[in-house]
DNA sequence: TCAATCCGTATC
DNA sequence: ATACGGATTGAC
């Protein structure tokens, strides 16, 4: 394998021309490029492999895309400069995918290979070089599969469907309790009993490891399937992908990266708690695991689940448009299964014991967690997460404080400077608390860690537990115990479930300016909500929140259904996404205005903004992926551009000729687009 | 008159 | 990106 480069290549007698993806970044040069394929390579060069080219006088990396006789290029073609490996590691249906996606958010192909293709471990593809051996066994366990569906009205037509080879679509909304890795393994065990693959994505770790262990259970043959998670190694992780592209594990699950994972023969996809956005990629160009999934199932003509204990205002898109059916379990079974919902208003009054109102509890929060304690089970208590919104409260009774004028939230910009209004800008000036006439103001930054020193003062003799960013727990015994936790990091508790389950702080989560806020609080209760006992077994949700607010409406009913509807429908009121289509443009002024300029943007669509982008600080450790350096004299500005969702293709595709403008044009500073962004307001 | 340099364009 | 070509500039 040296430089045994002969001075005269003859190219291959069949199909000589081979397609080849390039790996640059650049926009304009987002399309293929033929090579011819020397005889010497002809064997190893197949659809998907990796190649080294030389383009424009330098050898990058690319990916065969297929092979054809001619080429439709005028000029001469030069060699493939050789077969990285002869590992088709892209396979047709991927790189079809691929391609759509790079199309729906206006990026480029090899940007979003990136994200499909791990890189190589020349390591792992030596380990696993036995050939596939796994054909001819009968598909399957024969374990009869899909009891736990039975509960949904719906669900028996869904796995009949699934282990009839048909390619169902359904959104499923989970009844409180259930055992929902149980049911996507038994949905899984379906397909595949019928011989076709299967892909599923969750949100993060935890939720992998319970979806992992309950397919074990179902599937039986540990070979058969395969978790991809970001936390494995490059040479663990290169191994399972390998796996799944040669077709000896026909289930992948995983979290978001595992989206592109190479299935053989995609029967289904799976997708839990698609209002996580975990499930969206922070990396160019920003695909959301939702999309990529149902692109991919359309694609593939394979089924799709999305399912959780909320729904987004894009999953009843997806019933509303008929795309997909609804699974969801009678009133009387939501009733059955569910806990006791208690709303408790603003001016509610707080415990008297002393070291219960220091820890914010409200009387009847306070009873219901010691009930269940009394009774023997665990308490969860959710909290939001540290850092999340520096809440500004009253030093005395540590209500809540806002503006005088419009109730917006205060803040503090530092702890000299004085409070001011989040929304309407006013100072609060001589503050006086509604509640109990306190004139001091603080910032109050609650971490689980300091509710866990409190409430454990509040239940003394009591064991605390905290669960969150710093070391998640996935369950807890069905003993009694205080389980601090913050939204996504909740313990599944053993047994019956949890016997109480307290949502405080609800406030930070409900007055956070986002498009999202409602839903996203009421996914977070309803997950939480989800692992108490049922209400006929002592099970009690206690939220601080006005019981009149449609989104604890909602939580009260444990009916997602009825809120995400009431939200679609809002939003196209409002002509917010889903209802429409937006894409960001975010980049310094003249640059997006010169990108604007660029791009010829489908008739009606509408420009918000430009509007400044105060610079990202805080945040969390890790990296934020800035940009090459850009001269910070120089203001940053976001301009969102809305069409209809007709024109939505018609936007990326004006949106990405305009950066292939750009790009031709050596144009100096970047501008990011994005579409659907998740921070609209 | 020739070379050094700048700009624009193609990259298979 | 990088490489090349054609136009442009500048020094002898």
């Amino acid at each position: 394998m040296g430089r045994a480069r002969p001075r005269t290549r003859q190219p291959a007698e069949k199909l000589p021309v081979a397609r080849v993806c390039v790996d640059i970044p650049l926009a304009h040069l987002d399309r293929p490029f033929d090579y011819l394929v020397p005889a010497e390579l002809d064997e190893a060069a197949t659809a998907g492999v990796r190649v080294r080219v030389r383009f424009a006088g330098q050898l990058v990396d690319g990916f065969l895309l297929g092979r054809a006789e001619e080429s439709t290029h005028d000029g001469r073609l030069a060699f493939l400069e050789r077969v990285v490996s002869p590992e088709p590691v892209l396979s047709p249906e991927v790189a079809t995918l691929a391609r759509a996606v790079a199309d729906r958010y206006a990026g480029t192909l090899p940007d979003v290979l990136r994200l499909a293709v791990p890189p190589r471990h020349a390591r792992a593809e030596q380990d696993q070089s036995r050939p596939p051996a796994a054909t001819g066994e009968p598909a399957g366990t024969g374990r009869p599969a899909g009891t736990g569906w039975s509960r949904y009205p719906a669900g028996a037509a869904l796995l009949r469907a699934l282990s009839g080879g048909r390619a169902p679509r359904a959104v499923w909304t989970a009844l409180p309790g259930e055992d929902w890795p149980a049911r996507l393994a038994e949905a899984i065990g379906a397909m595949l009993a019928r011989g076709r693959g299967a892909l599923a994505v969750v949100p993060d770790a935890r939720d992998l490891d319970r979806l992992d262990a309950a397919l074990a259970g179902v599937l039986g043959t540990p070979d058969r399937h395969v978790a991809l998670s970001a936390a494995l190694g490059p040479a663990e992780r290169y191994r399972r992908f390998l796996a799944a592209a040669r077709g000896t594990a026909r289930v992948v699950v995983g979290t978001r990266a595992a989206m592109f994972a190479p299935v053989a023969d995609l029967g289904l996809v799976v997708l839990w708690d698609d209002g996580d956005d975990l499930h969206a990629e922070p990396r160019a160009p920003y695909p959301h695991a939702r999309e990529v999934l149902l692109t991919r199932a359309q694609l593939a003509g394979a089924a799709a689940l999305v399912g959780g204990f909320a729904r987004t205002a894009e999953a009843q898109l997806l019933l509303e448009t008929g795309w997909a059916v609804e699974i969801a379990g009678a009133r009387e079974a939501v009733r059955a299964a569910g806990p006791r919902v208690v709303p408790l208003g603003d001016d509610v009054q707080l415990a008297r014991d002393p070291a219960a109102a220091a820890a914010r509890l409200p009387t009847v929060a306070w009873q219901a967690a010691r009930d269940a304690l009394r009774a023997g089970s665990p308490v969860l208590v959710q909290v939001p997460r540290r850092g999340y919104l520096p809440a500004v409260s009253c030093v005395d009774c540590r209500a809540p404080a806002r503006c005088r004028h419009c109730h917006g939230p205060l803040e503090l910009r530092s702890s000299r400077a004085m409070a001011a209004c989040r929304w309407c800008g006013r100072p609060a000036s001589g503050y006086a608390c509604p509640h109990c006439g306190g004139q001091l103001l603080r910032a109050a930054v609650v971490g689980a860690r300091r509710t866990a020193e409190e409430l454990g003062r509040a239940f003394p003799g009591t064991a605390v537990r905290t669960s969150g960013r710093d070391g998640v727990l996935t369950s807890v015994p069905d003993e009694p115990a205080l389980v601090v936790a913050t939204p996504g990091a909740e313990p599944v508790a053993e047994g019956p479930g949890y016997g109480a389950v307290l949502l405080l702080d609800t406030w930070a989560l409900l007055t956070r300016a986002d498009l999202r806020a409602g839903e996203e609080a009421l996914r977070r209760w309803l997950h939480a909500a989800a692992l108490a006992r049922p209400a006929g077994a002592g099970g009690r949700v206690v939220v601080v929140a006005d019981g009149g607010l449609p989104t604890v409406q909602a939580l009260l009913r444990f009916d997602p259904g009825w809120y995400a509807g009431r939200e679609l429908a809002e939003r196209r009121e409002l002509g917010f996404p889903p209802a429409t289509r937006m894409a960001s443009l975010t980049g310094p002024r003249d640059a997006v205005a010169d990108l604007l300029a660029a791009a010829r943007l489908p008739d009606g669509a509408q420009l918000l903004g430009p509007i400044p982008v105060p610079l990202r600080g805080g945040g969390r450790g890790g990296g934020e992926g800035t940009g090459p350096g850009h001269d910070p004299a120089e203001p940053v500005e976001r301009v969102l551009v809305r069409v209809a969702r007709s024109a939505a293709p018609a936007l990326a595709a004006a949106l990405h000729a305009a950066l292939g403008v750009r790009s031709a044009r050596k144009a100096p500073d970047p501008v990011r687009v994005q579409l659907d962004p998740l921070d609209l307001l």
